[in-house]
RNA sequence: GCCUGGGUGGUGGAACUGGUAGACACGCAGGACUUAAAAUCCUGUGCCCGUCAAAGGCGUGCGGGUUCGAUUCCCGCCCCAGGUACCA
């Protein structure tokens, strides 16, 4: 029979589903290994051919693992909270849960007909309460936990409050707020329940914090940066204005450094390493106090003696001429005098107009204004004045800086632009038309470090400032604290009540905390977020909760106030690769058998766009579960692998435009529109074929191109073409659908490899699938006669026809293992061009072969297979053929013979011989006598098996 | 600006440690089969100059360098993509 894709294709389908062919076992002698995708938000739209790019290339892999005897974990699941099916409720009252239930069938539907090896009995949804139920258990563990920095991991809070019962505050080395209280033993104890609550939060990893956020009245919302344009959100176009709000935080600061350090332990792209590492943004220098020359107050009534500045050059100290605060600053009141009231209070409202964006974007434009007070320097006692700038930020290190201009181009351009001293204090130092950030030469101008390098001047600064008290060494980093809620409906509720206004966790029993139906999913009319309107969602503690805090009083009316924000979207995302590893188990995330057993994800295949978020998060809490003995690795994703994105490849049909300017029923070919007046029209990809337009299908696109005429080229239509983003807007959105109905998913899978590298961006284009698809058929073509009757022969094979088999072994070996798949996928067509010529159908190549390609075009592998006379379902597990490299020894090679360095012929030499005898060989030759013109030549470069250079 | 990746035929791409640049595939051209078309098969196809050809010249973003030999290594520059941003 000829290669009938589609019922080989649901039949293997089919089988693998019934038999569960790709279960994979916890418990098995064999090595694990555990390939991992990044899990998809089920959106409306479903898979376009992008999706599935990365999931063949792990499939491929996975499958080629269980080949080499791996026992291998291939699973797959749904991140199934987020905002489209929320904003689709909005618009529809249409349940969440309902709309992403139907997005999953057809994502499931997709994924089937791609025929994957994933093991479905192991699929997780993010928004199933079987699953978030242990995200909200992992959350109450972070709750109940500090960082011990002295330890450097983290504890169980309980710890710490038996520290403060028997110590006090004192000897703890935590990474906490800043305004943690100093305290005894017997204060502590004095303490009011609510008073130690209110400390203690100041110390678990997760916490309430007072946040300033981009709130959208209009959409009821928090939003993020980027979801905000010049003030206005980017959806709608709703001002947005700044709130502060008290939100769940996570304290993955404390885990700055452990973040850091990884990094250099885990096989990842250079770039995705270092964007973390940029995220991170460790900077090691020196806290300095600058003394103010009168004292001042607070706006909490505090007297305030020093500013303190945070600098990463403190061997310049000698040269700072000016301290620059934020505008924001808590002091700029206080410090101003009355003289320069009137121009801080103009600069502070002038930058108040502009928003953020201008701000960061405005880099050129130096401005400022003087306070009118002063500091003392430190280390020489100098006269410093303290200015407001913008470009010093609130939010990073401690809102101030000592402004050094000889060293630092921005103080420099804001010493120059108010007239204020540069101080040279480098003797190599060229300041004539910018600063000059040198740790070169030696120091001038410097009290004590005159003359000293920098290293040595770094030292003994700090250590002066610590014997005076004014300073030490510190290491800050750039990474925040994460905000942990969001103000909507679809997500994970926190498993918190609230108590006479402290956070209280739920019981561990009460897990899952359901998410409460509400009536609409928008904000209540004061301004709640939406679980606000669920009706009677009040805690009310069944039996005693056993941990903290231990509640003994009666109920206030109708229970607690449950927290009312959600999750967020990485909430989810954050550990299940562990939910995977033992997906059913009711009583732990997973069970500590399962996770010894699978460890860690030995690959990792996703996009970049995950880089600081999700990465970052998982790394997080894969460190904290580490640290609670829960895992058992530092690191969970060894390898990982960031697939290229797919972009769409737009066509255009041309418009003509009339004498009056108005488009006409009529269409001009690509290659003539120069000549008419025309204007560019997206067309559907779908209609076009190798950029020409169907112009049938294009009539019936849409009414009103029904009666379209054309002009055309050659009889054709010629489409223009773009690379753009793959959107439906642009009618270039290619599903997966059409071309396996078409083509069939072996072809797709292999056309999608073949496409190029797996980690680089590019267009989708099926101008070439017609090759792949003419490969299959010509590989199904071995195994049969010209009238498609089965024809295997058991006849021993020849040795061209063991060389191409063993090449290709091998090739496909090394290809994978540096996931070269494209690279591969020519490679087949070679061996079965070969194989096609040698008239090969000797079933001792054939089986091989089948073997080596089934990872990639695993349906009809498994057909062939099966007419081999091989058991069905056998060829998942078959061993991978063996290479022999005796199969490949050559005796002879066609030397190319350079001519100073030109290629001018190939000579058949012997590979017994080498050195001389081949070089007398080759000068011997008439052919090369011509061009040596009888000269004798310099110099003959003979390398054995590769080339032959002879210099005249 | 900084960080990272990349620039090779009409197109997607190959060339793994410096050793025949353009594998494989698409497209295109010509041919076979066919009443015709589709499908299939065969041949050719980097560019320039040659009547097919032979022979020659030029060719991996640009300019230099190292080397017997450079897409590959070094220096300088241009362009594209992604990330990031007044981070003290």
């Amino acid at each position: 029979m000829d290669y009938q894709f589609k019922d080989i294709e649901k039949k293997w389908q089919a089988f693998w589903a019934a038999n569960q062919t790709f279960k994979a076992d916890n418990n098995s002698s064999k090595p694990k290994y555990y390939v991992l995708d990044m899990f998809p938000y089920p959106s409306g739209a479903g898979l376009h051919v992008g999706h599935p790019l990365g999931y063949i290339a792990s499939d491929i892999f996975s499958r080629y693992k269980r080949l080499k005897g791996f026992n291998v974990l291939h699973p797959m699941g749904y991140d199934s909270f987020g905002l489209p099916a929320e904003q689709y409720a909005i618009q529809t009252g249409q349940h969440p849960a309902i709309t992403t239930e139907a997005n999953i069938a057809t994502y499931r539907r997709q994924l089937d007909q791609i025929g994957f090896s994933f093991d479905w009995s192991r699929e997780v949804r993010t928004s199933d309460p079987s699953y978030y139920k242990w995200t909200q258990w992992i959350f109450m563990q972070l709750f109940n936990s500090w960082y011990n920095k002295t330890a450097d991991k983290a504890q169980s809070i309980d710890e710490l409050v038996k520290h403060f019962e028997s110590n006090g505050s004192a000897g703890i080395n935590a990474v906490s707020d800043d305004d943690t209280l100093s305290f005894s033993a017997a204060e502590w104890k004095a303490m009011s329940f609510e008073a130690q609550q209110t400390e203690l939060l100041k110390y678990r990893l997760t916490y309430l914090r007072e946040s300033t956020v981009n709130w959208c009245p209009a959409l009821g919302t928090v939003l993020a940066n980027d979801e905000v344009k010049d003030g206005f959100s980017e959806r709608g176009g709703y001002p947005v204005e700044q709130k502060k709000m008290m939100q769940w935080s996570m304290r993955i600061t404390a885990y700055a450094e452990r973040l850091l350090q990884g990094l250099d332990t885990i096989d990842w792209p250079e770039p995705l390493k270092e964007m973390q590492r940029n995220w991170i943004g460790k900077s090691v220098g020196a806290m300095v106090k600058f003394s103010l020359e009168s004292q001042v107050l607070s706006p909490e009534s505090k007297t305030v003696s020093y500013i303190e500045v945070f600098t990463t050059r403190v061997d310049t100290i000698f040269g700072v001429t000016v301290l620059v605060i934020a505008p924001e600053h808590e002091l700029v009141q206080a410090l101003t005098t009355p003289e320069q009231k009137a121009d801080i209070d103009a600069y502070i409202a002038q930058t108040k107009k502009k928003s953020e964006l201008d701000r960061m974007a405005d880099t050129k434009t130096v401005s400022g204004a003087f306070t009118g007070s002063y500091v003392i320097n430190p280390v020489n006692g100098g006269r410093v004045p303290i200015w407001i700038a913008d470009y010093v930020l609130a939010g990073y290190g401690t809102g101030a800086v000592m402004g050094v201009p000889s060293g630092d181009q921005r103080d420099y351009l804001f010493a120059k632009h108010f007239n204020l001293p540069i101080i040279p204090i480098i003797d190599i130092q060229n300041i004539e038309t910018e600063a000059d950030p040198t740790k070169e030469g030696k120091y001038i101008n410097s009290g004590f470090i005159n003359g000293m390098e920098y290293k040595q001047a770094t030292q003994t600064v700090i250590a002066e400032l610590e014997k005076m008290g004014m300073g030490y060494a510190k290491i800050n980093y750039r990474m925040r604290d994460a905000i942990f809620g969001r103000q909507r409906y679809w997500g994970e509720p926190v498993p918190v009540y609230f108590k006479n206004g402290l956070p209280h966790l739920i019981s561990e029993s009460e897990l899952p905390l359901i998410l409460p139906e509400v009536d609409k999913y928008l904000p209540t009319e004061t301004g709640e977020p939406p679980l606000g309107r669920a009706e009677g969602w009040m805690y009310k503690p069944a039996a005693a909760p056993s941990k903290s805090p231990p509640v003994g009083e009666t109920l206030e009316g109708a229970g607690y106030a449950y927290e009312l924000s959600t999750m967020p979207g990485w909430a989810g995302s954050s550990w299940y690769w562990y939910r995977y590893m033992d997906a059913q188990n009711n009583d732990a995330f997973a069970s500590a058998d399962a996770i010894k057993y699978w460890k860690d994800v030995d690959l990792y295949i996703g996009g970049s766009e995950h880089a600081t978020g999700h990465l970052l998060y998982s790394r997080f809490w894969n460190k904290f579960l580490k640290d609670l003995n829960l895992v058992v690795e530092e690191e969970p994703f060894k390898k990982l692998i960031n697939q290229g994105m797919i972009q769409g490849r737009s066509n255009f049909v041309y418009r003509l435009i009339d004498a009056e300017g108005r488009g006409t029923n009529t269409f001009v070919s690509y290659g003539l529109k120069g000549q008419y007046n025309t204007s560019a029209i997206h067309v559907d990809v779908n209609i076009v074929e190798n950029d020409i337009l169907n112009l049938d299908k294009f009539k019936a696109w849409r009414p009103e191109f029904a009666d379209a005429e054309f002009i055309l080229e050659g009889g054709k239509y010629v489409c223009g073409v773009e690379v753009e983003k793959m959107s439906k807007r642009y009618y270039n959105v290619v599903n997966p659908d059409d071309i396996a109905e078409r083509y069939g998913a072996d072809t797709l899978r292999m056309y999608e490899m073949f496409l190029g590298p797996l980690e680089q961006s590019k267009p989708w284009n099926t101008n070439g699938i017609e090759g792949v698809f003419k490969f299959l058929r010509k590989f199904w073509r071995l195994f049969h006669t010209d009238a498609w009757e089965l024809n295997i022969s058991n006849a021993e094979p020849t040795k061209a026809e063991l060389k191409s088999l063993h090449k290709i072994i091998r090739k496909v070996e090394e290809d994978i293992d540096r996931f070269s798949f494209n690279t591969s996928v020519s490679s087949f067509m070679i061996a079965v061009n070969e194989l096609t010529d040698l008239k090969c159908n000797k079933r001792a190549i054939l089986q091989d072969m089948v073997i080596i390609l089934s990872p990639y075009a695993p349906h009809i592998c498994e057909e062939l297979w099966v007419l081999l006379g091989n058991a069905a379902g056998t060829l998942s597990y078959a061993p991978y053929p063996k290479f022999n490299p005796e199969y490949l020894v050559e005796n002879e090679f066609a030397y190319p013979i350079s001519i100073n360095g030109k290629t001018r012929m190939n000579l058949s030499i012997s590979l017994a011989i080498e050195g001389k005898e081949v070089e007398d060989l080759v000068l011997a030759n008439v052919d090369v006598q011509k061009y040596l013109d009888g000269k004798a030549p310099k110099k003959v470069i003979v390398v054995k098996g590769r080339i032959i250079n002879i210099v005249v």
